[in-house]
DNA sequence: ATCAAATATAGTAAAAGTTTTATATATAAG
DNA sequence: CTTATATATAAAACTTTTACTATATTTGAT
């Protein structure tokens, strides 16, 4: 059922993995995923800096994971394509299958690890 | 029907994608979705350097996306758990879509770009 | 014109990730 | 015991991210 995944595609995903791999941005789609959003509506949200919200946005913007619209001196953002709802969805499952205890996951090699090359 | 996500979930999550946000580790658990594979296995299949190939295998092992047995000098590396599996689902299913024109994915956007902070 | 609000951009230091080259370890074979 | 194979580990050089602080830009209001 799965199919070989083209070298093209795969650079696209890697890309988008690797930008969504931030604590912060998972956050930041996961709340677009209601709708648009103002800078500051997701700044006051996540307690974040301005202009850590404002690059968050930015790298997302670039590798064409959020989009946005500009009305007067606010900018509202929106996911910007369908794959990031994917990656949504697979999300919420693999959590409800967690919380249902269906799957299991070894938090442990994870948390408070202080990055070993 | 997409619940909200818990923190220690996204944290975990964030890891495991940023992970599996390179070229070569997506390559290496596509691979292996079809059986354990040793790391000489890998390393022809992807023309990489056999450092590189043990490198990439340690840090998906650390952060609980491949496992392994040792059968005498052998690795056998194999997926972790079933997240990654469904991962690897969500990510052939968009290539279908994109494949079959019914999504479309702005990748000039995306390639040949040298990163932006 | 002046000011305040919302957001972007720039610069920089620190942290994390990547690649390469070299070396070590363990096992199997002779 | 020696050698070859498979793989891990280490160290260094380099690149990319991240977070922070400061500043600029645009627009709306007075």
């Amino acid at each position: 059922m799965t199919k070989s995944i083209s070298t093209e595609f795969i650079q696209m995903a890697a890309r988008i993995l690797k930008t969504l791999g931030h604590p912060d941005r998972i956050k930041i789609v996961e709340f677009l995923e209601d709708g648009e959003k103002t800078v500051g509506q997701i700044q006051r949200e996540f307690n974040l800096l301005q202009p850590v919200t404002s690059q968050h946005l930015k790298v997302m913007y670039d590798r064409n994971i959020v989009t946005f619209r500009q009305e007067g001196t606010r900018y509202f953002y929106s996911l910007a394509n369908k794959f990031i709802l994917k990656i949504l969805d697979c999300m919420s499952e693999v959590q409800e299958k967690l919380d249902s205890g269906e799957w299991d996951f070894d938090f442990s090699k994870i948390e408070n690890q202080k990055e070993a090359v």
